[in-house]
DNA sequence: ACGGAGCTGTACCAATTGGTCAACGACGTA
DNA sequence: TACGTCGTTGACCAATTGGTACAGCTCCGT
């Protein structure tokens, strides 16, 4: 009946739980990103994960609320490298602000592939989880208006620009999925950009 | 333990059950408002409603599904009557831009209250309402773009601007409810207004 | 070779899910 | 006053929910 885990798994041993547990968190956020919170339930999760749920339990003793925390944990630490913190040692120009239009949309794939922390805002799963939904958008929000700034622009006038970038982009994700066209997503990221870079 | 129907009611009967149906609708939304569509159990939706699952299952015999689309309906309804409609009545000035503002504001009262449209098209529920939620989102796009193209926009400037505006729309509610400020709603609409009225 | 540590599947749990249905009782008519 | 109609209720259903417990397994250090 069980089939032995060397016979699937063949490597050295000590990787394995370590490694396991970080394989699973994508694994997870795609779970979570396609049903929401609610909507992922522990049977969806073992399906996707291949995981029963003694190794879910294992890995994460707190059960859906802790993969939800650490799903909304990765990706934090996964904009703060890749979109934030370039935004932040930004100097003078706007290369940052547009590695992260190009970023945001291929980590999006065009509208294809929706904001988990998005899903999380709009659902009761935004109470449950309060902390870091506020904390991903807030530090978006600065990170890009503390660019804009040191690119010359007024500070009122850059939170107000980074906002509208910002919430933009959530909007075009709703949109795009609404109508089903990736086209909705590229053109109003092609606006916003115009946005950011000052008209 | 049961009260009878007269002593609250008071009125002709013949309304009565058609009268209870209409005033449901709202209270649906609600709930599927704040829970989504999977989220919108019925213990949740008997006791917003105070109707038992018999009064709910006879209002609505194909059960959550037709009452969601009956509230998607409704919705569309209000939307078409408050704000497609006078934009596509209006010849050449912007006032039914701003009326349309004006009513989205107080609709989703700068931000407190989310959209239910928007809310389905992010979940599983976009699936099982394909048509109402594309429907939805076409509507207000073409009608807004149909307004800017009678105010002397490019055709195509104009459909671009009215997909941003309905975008940070949705944007603006995803983004207000994250960080729970109305001021972000309000601040991103007036941005949003003043793309419409043409920079 | 042995033993312990820890991963894994699974049976099981109470609670809740969406949905059904038969009995109840208030109503208008006669 | 009696009756038939019909909306309503709440018990009940199988299925599923998130979660627990545990026995069995593999693996590693000794």
């Amino acid at each position: 009946m069980t089939i032995p885990v060397s016979a699937t798994w063949g490597c050295d041993s000590m990787a394995r739980t370590l490694a396991d547990r970080q394989d699973v968190i994508p694994v997870l956020a795609e779970v979570f990103r396609d049903h929401g919170f609610e909507g992922a339930s522990l049977s969806a999760i073992t399906a996707r994960t291949g995981l029963g749920k003694g190794s879910l339990y294992n890995f994460f003793p707190g059960g859906k609320a802790e993969m939800a925390k650490v799903v909304l944990a990765h990706i934090d630490s996964w904009f703060r490298t890749h979109v934030f913190e370039p935004l932040d040692r930004t100097e003078g120009g706007l290369t940052a602000v547009e590695a992260m239009f190009q970023a945001t949309d291929a980590y999006f794939r065009s509208g294809q592939r929706v904001c988990v922390v998005g899903v999380f805002a709009l659902g009761d799963a935004r109470d449950l989880f309060t902390e870091q939904v506020h904390g991903y958008f807030a530090a978006w929000v600065q990170a890009l208006a503390g660019a804009l700034v040191r690119a010359g622009r007024d500070p009122d006038r850059a939170r107000a620009d980074a906002e509208e970038v910002v919430a933009g982009i959530q909007g075009a994700l709703v949109l795009s999925r609404a109508l089903n066209d990736t086209g909705v997503f590229t053109r109003t990221l092609a606006r916003l950009r115009r946005i950011a870079s000052g008209d």
